[in-house]
DNA sequence: CGCTGACTTGACAATATTCAACAGTAGTGG
DNA sequence: CCACTACTGTTGAATATTGTCAAGTCAGCG
């Protein structure tokens, strides 16, 4: 069940045998979450972290006038609230945008952890500050880019994360978010999102439809926003 | 030299004086560096972390083009790229914006940390979760809030910051920043953040004259945004 | 003294938002 | 089975916010 996030671990450093059996101890339980709940309140005291062992979910920042900003999506494979280990609440909430299934961490497993396996905790911090170099390279593109250059910034970065766990069919991966949702990612309305999208779609880069993202023009949708997925920090580093 | 450091620390969690000393410890040099000067640069190769103990710098992003957007700000006692100790480089430059005192540490003492300290390890880790939501709520300001509401949270936050390090004198603080770089932060132009500022001080709310920033109405700037510190995490927590 | 950079202003343009309306689809319950 | 509701996607027209361009002031500095 936590192959995809092994899988993604194993890119970038070596995680030994007894590391991994520790990480497959994590899991007290798995659960299934229906889409469009709110896993984890922004604020609630939290004893728990969650592995994404499969679907999507989103960071979600909510203003008391209701506009709301997706500060991260995360997908099979990401610990979306790793950083409520040390937080002990977020910032956020975290939402599922599909059906998910979920591993629960208690945060004394992962306090054994930090006690006893100092290079899996490095790993687990790296992963933490991956996350949020995500973030920055989303505040960039809300300060500086065009509604397009998001969007197709988007695009990119996702089919790269989406291909670390296999989650891609050649062009083509499962994308589940309506326009609304994709907005709130964007720092866009709904309507603009709509046109920016369709814009896209005359350029012959992209086809969105069905809940699948079909990447037409690779080249060309890296091109509009000159796409360097340096970011995510996908190289080998050592132990 | 980190007493401020130690001060935003122990607002938060028990520092034993044997970790005091460790983190004391971790500083092999000091070093004065000027204003405006690329401290780090994006994707260079990294041994050595800084300790900010005195001044101002950023983490800043750069896109070809030449536009460029600040992702955080740094203040005294602020440890601007911890991160770079699991990355081994970063996603962005960090710069000077004032003439700055930095405390270098090696990563070799980090890695020792994280052998030996379990409890400094995870303040260190908490201290980079606190990094990305700060990132996370520049993202909410950025891509949902107005450039009067993005400004007023800008100048709410960083009192609050620089208050805890004991760099706040009544309502006023110094804020070394040119309205360029004020605007690399707000993801706005600088015409834009002259006629911002301009509005801010028409409503009585700011003075900001000689790199210093006078808040002359703490409640009517709060309002504007509706500040909430709570993503700062001040709070006292379990160790 | 003549540069340079920071700040300021005005006129105009572009990007994105708002508001309103409508079609299509899926799900619900009578 | 159909009417009803709710949500998603789409379009047009008017508006607002922010950006662009251009020019000028002012202070500091070699």
């Amino acid at each position: 069940m936590i192959t995809p996030h092994l899988k993604k671990l194993r890119k970038r450093t070596e995680i030994s045998p007894e590391e991994e059996r520790v990480l497959r101890d994590l899991i007290v339980e798995t659960r299934r979450v229906p889409a469009d709940r709110i896993l984890i309140r922004a604020g609630e005291e939290l004893n728990n972290s969650v592995f994404l062992l499969d679907g999507w979910m989103a960071r979600s920042k909510d203003m008391a006038t209701g506009e709301r900003q997706v500060t991260e999506l995360h997908i099979t494979g990401d610990f979306p609230d790793l950083h409520g280990f040390t937080l002990k609440r977020l910032d956020h909430d975290i939402v599922t945008l599909s059906e998910c299934t979920i591993g629960v961490v208690p945060h004394e497993r992962l306090l054994e952890v930090t006690r006893d396996y100092p290079h899996l905790t490095r790993v687990f911090w790296f992963s933490t500050n991956v996350d949020a170099a995500i973030t920055r390279e989303l505040a960039l593109s809300l300060g500086q880019r065009s509604a397009i250059a998001r969007m197709a910034h988007l695009f990119c970065e996702l089919y790269v994360r989406l291909d670390v766990v296999g989650r891609t069919k050649g062009n083509r991966y499962e994308f589940p978010l309506t326009q609304r949702e994709l907005s709130e990612c964007l720092g866009l309305t709904v309507v603009h999102v709509n046109r920016t999208l369709q814009e896209l779609r005359r350029k012959g880069l992209v086809e969105f439809e069905n809940r699948h993202l079909t990447i037409l023009d690779r080249l060309g949708l890296e091109g509009i926003v000159e796409f360097d997925p340096n970011y995510l920090y996908l190289e080998r580093r050592p132990v």
